[in-house]
DNA sequence: GGCCCAATGTCCGAAAACGGCTAGCCGGCG
DNA sequence: CGCCGGCTAGCCGTTTTCGGACATTGGGCC
């Protein structure tokens, strides 16, 4: 039994859930491999879910670059060290798969990489959208392609936040 | 790893590199399709560069008309047989693309005779500057038309070097 | 353990673009 | 008419670009 809540973001609603030891999830709606909240209770008054929601309106109005939040993702060994790494790419900078692979400890791993970057639980927070192709190319992103342009543009530009659809 | 040295000319000064077996470069400073130098040694004592610097000397002192030096330009077969044939033009003379192409092999091939051409690693030493358009015109020159046209004036008049800047 | 899948990367062959060209055409002039 | 300038369509190696095939790694499932 698990608690949560919902944040309005410029790119859509984003759903927070919060574990036993930090924050355990932030999913777009209706992206891929979003969990079953079966039996989750809405709770926004939970301290940790209000920290989330404020930084997370921080960064969207650009006051805001690092966050600073307990987390609690649960993976197998090799998606949590691919995650870690990924928590390492600095605001408005991309790097490739291959280099996040390197990173990561496994050179040559790429496209399993890529796969442990897909099942990401923390959209955002741990900024997946950050890697790219080696040619520059999206790729993917489980909340969509247009999301992913979307949130680079608004990191590397001075440009306002917008889907385009 | 490659030696080389550079020369004073009356028209600009060049960049001259020493290969396995012999000359392996005559390039005008700044000009089109120069070669990377990275890792290069200058290397004034190298006798074959010195022995290029004389001749080079020699020839913009009218004491020279031909080069005696073995060269070692690079390059794929059809380009070698362009600059094979454009070594065969006398000093003084000029001939069309067209007719370099005839010389070369390739009947025919007289735009890609001229994108060889304009490939011709060793400048001045092997005479590209003496290939021009079949109705006269100068077309191009890697350093430059202003340096075609010294040169051509240089070797058909008795008047002293000068560049028209 | 075996098999299939995936938000990749590399390599190679085919196709298109790119020139330091030229001969042929056409209209404008004297 | 004759000359000239500009435009066009072929010309042909080289270089760049593009797309598809394939090698590769770790997870999830049985």
């Amino acid at each position: 039994m698990r608690e949560y809540d919902t944040f309005a973001s410029p790119i859509g609603n984003l759903l927070l859930a919060a574990g036993e030891a930090g924050l355990a999830g932030v999913w777009f709606e209706r992206q891929k491999h979003r969990p079953d909240r079966a039996g989750w209770k809405r709770a926004p008054d939970n301290p940790l879910l209000a920290r989330a929601r404020r930084q997370l309106a921080e960064y969207f109005a650009r006051r805001r670059r690092e966050f600073d939040l307990p987390l609690d993702s649960q993976g197998t060994p090799f998606q949590r060290a691919v995650w870690k790494a990924i928590a390492g790419v600095p605001y408005g900078t991309t790097i490739s798969y291959a280099e996040l692979a390197r990173r990561a400890g496994h050179p040559g791993a790429m496209r399993a990489v890529g796969a442990a970057t897909g099942r990401n639980p923390l959209g955002i927070i741990v900024p997946c959208h950050r890697i790219v192709g080696a040619d520059g190319s999206l790729t993917g992103y489980a909340g969509g392609l247009a999301r992913k342009r979307a949130l680079l543009a608004f990191e590397s530009g001075t440009n306002d936040l917008l889907l385009a659809v």
